[in-house]
DNA sequence: CTGAACTTTCAGAAATTACTGAAATCAATG
DNA sequence: CATTGATTTCAGTAATTTCTGAAAGTTCAG
């Protein structure tokens, strides 16, 4: 089998991109291959195709699975482990940041958290502390937040991203709004809301 | 100079942090030192406490530099360059999510869309140009994000991450609100809003 | 200008990481 | 349960990246 230019040149460029990553070239290469792949690919056609050896693309395919991002599958009639993608690029993402927080900031936020605790013996030490826990709580607030939106079904997260920053709009609304309910008298019922509670 | 328990045990796990990423484990190293130093630090002390040659850490802080993670300032009777990072840790990520976009995101948003434009040839063209198309529209969606909240103030943001999967009640209200102004009577004035004009 | 203090460059050494082919292991089929 | 086809492992090699020391470059005070 041959690659049409277009799926090279998308594979060539995944590949060194990768590598700028934590991955190697050769793994960015095996998930791009597969990432446009119409049908799952069985490890030796992908050996072919990409011209690296049987087993480095083991390998590949081995670390590609440790971080969950690709699928393996048996098709009828054909011995050979079939692989391909996930199919839905959202999923690909929320996979992706999960294995990262998994991998990188978990252990560092352990880190962080040691070391905040540790008594410190001087000057020097009780800054480079509070350097850390200001690092420590950023970290904290954004896990926190990434923690909620993962939770969002994929519509609402794209109607928050569509949204972007005039989501400020809403929060000053919502500061608004509480006044509304203070006594002013009766609203229609299907607008009767107390944002407060809600929130 | 000698390092302090604490500080030792940060610098080496940012160095190990940074390999995993695209940095160096010199140059996590480096910038993990400068971030818990009380003061700016120059080059061969730089060197000397972290057991680096000096041409070493002058590569690595030239990389730095070009991240625009480091700042250079000259201390008064004092010959040397001294650097330190950036003070406020909100900069930093925002200055880290710049300069990843500028040298990983734009390059493969380019690519993608030269590959998008080409006429293909065969079904399977069609496909890997359909998944590009995907991965197009994800990145970009999430970039035209990325861009409406880099220009919110550090408060609002504060203010916005700590609201997180809680945002979506607000997307609720706003989809609700409307309905208020249609007619149903005048309201008081401080809570006069017109959601639709505002988002 | 000159020289001292500091910085950068760069070619090669050292260390790390990626890759291969051969051998071992595993699994399905008859 | 043996054969065949597929996959993994692993030890050695190749390629890449990182790091160093020596030399060249820069800057500034005198």
């Amino acid at each position: 089998m041959k690659l049409t230019p277009i799926t090279e040149a998308f594979v060539l460029h995944f590949g060194e991109m990768g590598s700028r990553w934590g991955i190697s070239r050769t793994v960015g290469q095996i998930y791009a291959l597969l990432f446009v792949s119409e049908r799952p690919l069985p490890a030796d056609e992908i050996a072919e195709v990409l011209n690296f050896s049987r087993s480095n693309v083991s390998m590949g395919l081995k670390e590609l699975q440790s971080w969950n991002l690709v699928r393996l599958q048996h098709l009828p009639g054909d011995r050979r482990e079939h692989f391909s993608t996930l199919g839905d690029v959202w999923q690909i993402v929320r996979t992706l940041a999960e294995e990262r927080r998994r991998r990188e900031i978990d252990p560092t936020l352990s880190v962080l958290r040691d070391l905040i605790m540790e008594t410190p013996t001087n000057a020097a030490d009780r800054h480079a502390q509070s350097r850390l826990r200001e690092m420590h709580e950023l970290i904290e607030l954004l896990l926190r937040w990434a923690d909620d939106v993962q939770k969002l079904d994929p519509d609402q997260l794209i109607q928050l991203l569509k949204l972007g920053g005039r989501v400020v709009a809403l929060l000053e609304l919502k500061n608004r709004l509480p006044l509304m309910g203070k006594g002013k008298g009766k609203r229609s019922s299907d607008a009767d809301i107390d944002v407060d509670e809600m929130l």
